[in-house]
DNA sequence: CTTCATGCAAAAAGTTTGCATCCTC
DNA sequence: GAGGATGCAAACTTTTTGCATGAAG
């Protein structure tokens, strides 16, 4: 049913450890407890939720600040992507052989989608060209109701 | 050189006005206060920098409570958007008769631009479409390097 | 054995909340 | 006059920082 992606996991670590070596930075078991926590949920899921878990199902004890720490340098290393949706803190993401995507939001449940439209990077180019900026990435969201049995407020929308 | 925004704070504060009255919320000078700094700041401030201007430059002195307070009820009613750009806090924009847009981002020195392509109406509908979503709205925003000669770190792209 | 990373706790930054006072309706 | 709104400060949440200890290279 999930997504296979523990093998994905081993190459990232693989990455992260060249990443490391190359920055001179040291490998310590924190800072793949923390890559590992990460490409296990495969969700979007904040510093705490990875704190809690390395804190409580895995045996690996990391302290919050680790925590941060390490997810920045994920994120320079390409393996996470950080997401900070409309009212919330910031959240991160494998990224590790997960194509760019998007997120389409219930604003109801606050279950999150993903999705993917490649007239996107056409906007992006068009866009760079037009107003002289050599664009690197984007963020789109989008935000809606959506119709599961299971959303909290989905009997409430009028639906006209 | 500036767009043309006064007239649009006097029907924004009609706006205001009617809809406090139909929630059966109070006319406070504070809340019109806030109304006008944003109005009269034509760009994507921060809470703070809306409780600085009232504090100093405007007479009206407004507590902080009631600048977040306010800007709620202004997001509510229409004359305001909030955005959560990458790693910042909440910012917000005036949005009364100003026209749906997204954000262009120069990640050297944070110049905020605006654009606007129709077809993200299209992949807004599609996805909402594919995915049994009624999508209400979106949030686009673009990271890259701008060309400004005013921009800190311009030179040191590599133009590849 | 040197230096960088960790952990802890305190600080910082942004936002929310509780309560007495004030002012709109 | 009654009840919602304000202001103040304290609480709260998320993230950062400083420093002593600990471990990777």
């Amino acid at each position: 049913m999930e997504r296979p992606f523990v093998a994905h996991t081993e190459q990232a670590r693989e990455v992260f450890r060249t990443f490391l070596r190359e920055r001179g930075q040291r490998q310590t078991p924190e800072r793949f407890a923390v890559l590992e926590a990460l490409y296990h949920t495969g969700d979007h899921v904040d510093a705490d939720a990875l704190y809690q878990h390395l804190r409580d199902e895995a045996d690996a004890s990391v302290s919050r600040a680790t925590v941060y720490n390490t997810l920045d340098l994920l994120v320079e290393a390409g393996l996470a992507t950080r997401h900070q949706f409309d009212g919330s803190h910031a959240r991160y993401e494998r990224a590790y052989a997960y194509a760019q995507h998007d997120h389409l939001i219930c604003t109801d449940c606050g279950h999150i989608y993903e999705f993917c439209d490649p007239r996107l990077h056409d906007t992006q180019q068009m866009i760079g060209q037009i107003l002289g900026f050599a664009v690197a990435r984007h963020s789109l969201t989008l935000y809606g109701q959506c119709r599961r049995d299971a959303c909290p407020n989905r009997a409430e929308s009028d639906d006209a």
